[in-house]
DNA sequence: ACGATAGGCAAGTGACGGCTTGCCCATCAA
DNA sequence: TTGATGGGCAAGCCGTCACTTGCCTATCGT
């Protein structure tokens, strides 16, 4: 479960998608591949990003939603808030500055 | 920087070392190769473990304090308490449960 | 000094991952 | 109904990664 997470978190294309997605929920996959190219100047085609939010989806990072011929990529964040807390152990000097 | 972190967890016999050293610090090579063995059952030689060792020291995980002939292995969850703040904003209902 | 312990440095191999290419299916506008 | 749009599937290429093997260096005990 937790290894899907670490996974889908290791390719640094895999992360841009997500700041695209907390800046604006619900994007498809378009909207999600115009911006990586425009903003960050990342040349990859369409089925690259496509198989990037199948890595993410399976990890459960993001939903989709579909409606009609769109698909709407909705960010979920709750696989990433307990993902440190792992190593993070309260009797550890370092993480109770 | 956070890109060497990601790259490091991405690994699960690396976790595995991280989980041994938030357990035990100060440990050498040979007892977390002994530990991933005995423990986990993993057969890996110890040239893979020092390999593993070399990626999370770079990524800022793991210290080396080395003493006569042994190197003594401390764990630094630092780089990991806001990895995932990235897409943790405040204003997102998920993470403000 | 000698052997044993703790570790390092390559080079090589096999497998997985990211990306492309080409073709196909579904949905909407005209 | 036709064409255009949004997306999927499958095979293939190539690089990176995890791991092994072999040999070498340094430190400690006796």
């Amino acid at each position: 479960m937790a290894d899907d997470v670490f996974k889908a978190l290791a390719d640094p294309t895999r992360r841009r998608i997500l700041d695209e997605l907390v800046e604006r929920d619900g994007q498809t996959l378009f909207e999600i591949c115009a911006r990586l190219v425009t903003k960050h100047g990342l040349g990859l085609s369409r089925q690259a990003v496509s198989q990037h939010l199948a890595v993410l989806e399976s990890a459960g990072l993001v939903h989709v939603r579909r409606q009609g011929r769109y698909r709407f990529h909705d960010l979920d964040t709750g696989p990433l808030e307990h993902i440190a807390a792992r190593w993070l152990t309260p009797d550890r000097p370092e993480s109770t500055p």
